[in-house]
RNA sequence: GCGGACGUGGCGGAAUUGGUAGACGCGCCAGGUUUAGGACCUGGUACCCGAAAAGGUGUGUGGGUUCGAUUCCCACCGUCCGCACCA
């Protein structure tokens, strides 16, 4: 922003053009287009007819061009061009695997390598040489950053095809069309983001992002640390994640998700002696089952018959004894084991070590089944005084469980436990027990510190088929990408573009990839190094996400085909500066993106990930693709409804005395996102009609911040207009149609405003602040106007210069008006006299103890005494005095004067 | 419940490091111009009291720091957004 070439449009122009109809402006756009191209390339071909200042301003104002997600997929879905060098990426992500050790891609030739060597060891020891080729394929692949796995996916009928954890809402429906989702395991193809969950984390702070951005991608990443902890049963080892493993001696029974695989082996034919009956009851108002396996039956299929926010609004604990116990490794006790639903299998190790003293979760579980509740840790006495309680470590009678710093009991085991012993008692910080913990139980191998994130890997490919074909073919051992002569893999020709939707309720339908139907296009025959053969496409294609992830990086290079980015090209734009022409340093990346707070988790997690594997593989040279980001505000509308409720057209509301009427009847006032269901929409296609194209972007510009939503009103459009208007009458005169403008000077007073909005302008467009530059250019027609007298050039040029930036057509239609034959976006940014801008005098306003009395007016050099003097000369001030002595006067230089009386 | 953002005239919003609160626009009021209406031009417009000058009050509420607070600190109220049994 802060320059035409950010806001212009063709499709604008095109309708300013039919409506005006000025072969000026056309050839300035014509010119425009020209300058984008040439300074596209200006690290190679500097454009000769511009000074160096020119080129400086140039640049630093095309480095703010905002770069629209959505602009991508006019590009994306018609160039092929786009497809070709998607999948290119494509294939080096399939060609490279992440690697813990150096916390990095690399290509997979080079842990091909290692096995070879013997320097990476096999899953199950074999040397590599002695495996069969199935054997081998299936290794790497199971490395790629990229990979074919089945996997439980989010199944969507209604679409029909599957979606990405961030595309399903809260409520276990579609983001689009608002479908039923299903969990259901299927082969479907995933991006391994999670190898990078660190770096996203982290590298978070090296930009420059709202924080609400920001916290979004920290909560949805999620890590916890902790630690993992085995607790020994008859049917093995039940691994636990837990963030608190400093309470395992707490630990009183553990609980399972109810779609645990170990749930099956762990349930024994009958109960054991003395089972309660309530833990053997699904519902609390159910039956006693008489086997655990009927109560797991029984509690899964009530878990699977309850919506998701059906869960979420019944937060009553439910859950069900499977009849098996698991060995604490702390004390060896033996502690019942649960299925419960409030456990989730998508996190951690989908079990959990409960410990209701410290945790509510489990303290509300072990109060509903009556299990024991053990206080591993004295809560502070302020905790007990906030509960109206007498300490006591009885837990019977806490009211809930207590999570916090405090001092460690009952969780030593160094006499009688199991070897080495650990004793966790008296004042340690959690870190502290935490990692004493840690350390035991890694040395009695029971566990380990460990890590676990809420972000799952990505998954990629969709049944649809407008989107990226996959650049692989599979043959009998797995999938194999293409040679890059192969690239681009387009799409078939059909008849029937659309997806096979299913009864949305349907979990059981199964998706059918629309290129499936074309079987001349299944079965490529291709030479993939052992001479032709025949293999078969994969029939996916890949989510609408693919393109977005990398596209800013083609607009650098939109021509180039011999690489989806020249590497100079990429390193001057986008590569780490190191500051200096008044910059800040940065890690590199896009300068500024203006994009919606909707992209947070989706778009703008993706093309981290994928930009991060670019970096990794050498083939970009900054770490961040986007290092500033402005969410910009959304315009909504009020919207109307009627006595029933109904909505009305917003556009046929009258209002009278405050109230709204819509044909003769009175209707409800409400407010919400523009949109057909609320009937309140108002399309730019309108307002150019009525008011033109840069009427529209001033109003839309100056009605406040970027960042902030707010209410569209019609009614104030006018304003903008009106304001064009006088600044076109003040310029121009009306029935010749020629300028009016003078070559004499203008007067003093005229030449300081111009100074002064030229910097306040120049300054505000620096702060991304359009609607108070506008308000600047505002404020000197207005002088302007009053004045009435004719304008001078040296007045008139800067002005329509920067109502140029905010007002592309009215701007550079003036300037050639004007004289000028060139577009008025090749001007130099005006330049100011800098004694313009410091007055002889000023006029201070002078205050008693802080409230405002009058003012003075002074030299703007006079010391502090002469100051002084002048404020208690004012009349006002001297009655405010009341005769009094001034206990102190404050004189901030140029600012004000404060007497204390 | 947790996290984040934000509360300024009739409305959208200004006030960049604490220093004349309300720039600019809409709306409204008065006047000019006009056959009339619209458009246009001029002046006014935070609230209260006043003919005016002067005065009082005022940036969600209540405290605090300061010569001085929309701005900084504490508590509370309200609105919006995100997450939501994340072990």
């Amino acid at each position: 922003m802060g320059h035409p070439f950010g806001f212009i449009s063709t499709d604008v122009y095109a309708r300013f053009r039919r409506t005006k109809g000025d072969n000026v402006l056309r050839d300035g756009l014509r010119q425009l287009r020209a300058a984008r191209r040439a300074v596209r390339g200006a690290h190679r071909r500097p454009p000769r007819t511009t000074t160096e200042d020119n080129i400086a301003i140039m640049r630093r104002q095309l480095r703010r061009i905002g770069l629209g997600h959505d602009a991508r997929r006019s590009v994306a879905t018609t160039d092929v061009e786009f497809y070709r060098w998607t999948q290119w990426i494509f294939t080096r992500i399939f060609r490279s695997w992440f690697d813990p050790d150096a916390g990095v891609a690399r290509p997979i030739s080079e842990l091909t390598a290692e096995f070879e060597s013997g320097e990476r060891a096999t899953p199950d020891g074999r040397a590599w040489s002695e495996l069969a080729e199935g054997e081998r394929r299936s290794i790497i692949d199971d490395h790629r950053l990229v990979y074919s796995a089945e996997m439980p996916v989010n199944w969507c009928p209604g679409l029909g095809t599957v979606l990405a954890n961030e595309e399903v809402t809260a409520d276990g429906r579609s983001d689009i069309g608002n479908y039923p989702v299903f969990r259901r395991n299927m082969r479907q193809w995933v991006m391994r983001i999670t190898s990078y969950a660190d770096r996203l984390l982290d590298d978070l702070d090296l930009l420059d992002w709202p924080e609400p951005i920001k916290v979004m991608q920290r909560n949805w990443i999620g890590r916890s640390t902790g630690a993992e902890v085995r607790f020994a049963t008859e049917a093995g080892d039940v691994e636990v994640f837990t963030t608190r493993p400093d309470t395992l001696f707490g630990a009183t029974f553990m609980v399972l998700a109810p779609e645990h695989p170990m749930v099956d082996a762990l349930v024994p034919d009958a109960w054991p002696v003395d089972t309660p009956e309530r833990w053997t009851m699904a519902t609390a108002s159910g039956t006693a089952a008489s086997s655990p396996g009927e109560a797991v039956d029984a509690y899964r299929s009530a878990a699977a018959a309850k919506s998701d926010r059906e869960r979420q609004e019944d937060r009553q604990k439910s859950g069900v004894f499977i009849g098996a116990t698991a060995t604490n490794p702390v004390n060896g006790e033996q502690v019942p084991v649960f299925i419960a639903d409030y456990v989730l299998m998508g996190y951690g190790t989908g079990a959990i070590m409960a410990v209701p003293c410290g945790d509510q979760r489990d303290f509300e579980f072990a109060r509903e089944y009556g299990l024991a509740i053990t206080a591993i840790q004295q809560p502070p006495a302020a905790w007990y005084a906030e509960r109206d309680l007498e300490p006591t470590l009885d837990t019977s009678a806490w009211p809930e469980a207590f999570v916090g710093e405090g001092a460690y009991v009952g969780s030593d085991n160094t006499s009688g436990g199991p070897s080495g012993g650990i004793d966790l008692n008296g004042e340690h910080s959690i870190a502290e027990a935490v990692e004493l913990i840690n350390a035991w139980l890694e040395s009695v191998g029971r566990g380990e510190a460990a890590i676990t994130y809420r972000l799952r890997d990505w998954l990629f490919s969709r049944q649809r088929y407008w989107g990226e074909p996959f650049p692989i073919v599979w043959d009998e051992h797995g999938p194999r990408s293409l040679p890059d002569s192969e690239l681009p893999v387009e799409l078939p020709e059909v008849d029937d573009y659309s997806p096979q939707a299913h009864d949305p309720d349907d979990a059981a339908s199964n998706p059918v990839p629309p290129l499936g139907r074309v079987d001349e296009w299944v079965n490529v025959e291709v030479d993939l190094g052992d001479g032709p053969q025949t293999y078969r496409r994969e029939l996916n294609v890949m989510p609408q996400w693919a393109g977005s992830c990398w596209y800013e990086l083609r607009y650098l290079d939109p021509t180039n085909a011999d690489a989806f980015v020249d590497p100079d090209v990429e390193a001057y734009w986008m590569g780490p500066r190191q500051g200096g022409d008044g910059e800040a340093s940065t890690v590199g990346g896009v300068d500024l993106y203006v994009g919606g707070v909707e992209h947070a988790v989706l778009h703008l997690l993706y093309a981290r990930f994928w930009h991060k594997v670019l970096f990794d593989l050498g083939l970009v040279s900054s770490p961040e693709p986007f290092h500033r980001l402005i969410n910009q505000g959304y315009i909504q509308a009020y919207a109307f409804t009627d006595a029933r409720g109904q909505y009305v057209e917003a556009s046929e509301v009258t209002e009278a005395d405050g109230e709204f009427f819509f044909d003769g009847q009175p209707v409800n006032r409400e407010y919400g996102k523009m949109g057909k269901s609320l009937k309140n929409m108002v399309t730019p296609d309108d307002m150019y009609d009525a008011y033109g194209a840069d009427t529209f972007r001033l109003y839309e510009l100056s009605g406040g911040p970027l960042e902030a939503s707010r209410p569209w009103a019609t009614r104030d459009v006018v304003g903008m207009q009106r304001f064009l208007q006088r600044l076109w009458r003040n310029l121009i005169d009306e029935d010749t149609g020629e300028p009016t403008v003078v070559d004499e000077p203008a007067d003093d007073e005229t030449r300081r405003l111009v100074a002064r909005t030229v910097v306040g302008v120049g300054d505000d467009l620096d702060a991304l602040r359009a609607n108070t530059a506008i308000a600047k250019l505002i404020e000197l027609n207005n002088h302007l106007t009053k004045a009435a007298a004719p304008v001078a050039r040296e007045v008139a040029e800067p002005l329509v210069q920067l109502l140029g930036i905010v007002a592309p057509h009215v701007g550079e239609e003036l300037w050639a008006k004007l004289g000028h034959d060139t577009s008025v976006v090749w001007a130099p940014f005006p330049t100011v006299d800098e004694n313009l801008l410091v007055d002889d005098t000023i006029e201070l306003p002078v205050q008693v103890n802080g409230k405002l009395r009058g003012t003075i007016t002074v030299a703007a050099d006079a010391d502090q005494a002469t100051v002084t003097a002048a404020a208690l000369a004012v009349d006002n001030v001297a009655a405010h005095l009341d005769g009094a002595e001034p206990r102190k006067v404050i004189v901030v230089p140029g600012r004000m004067v404060n007497v204390v009386a």
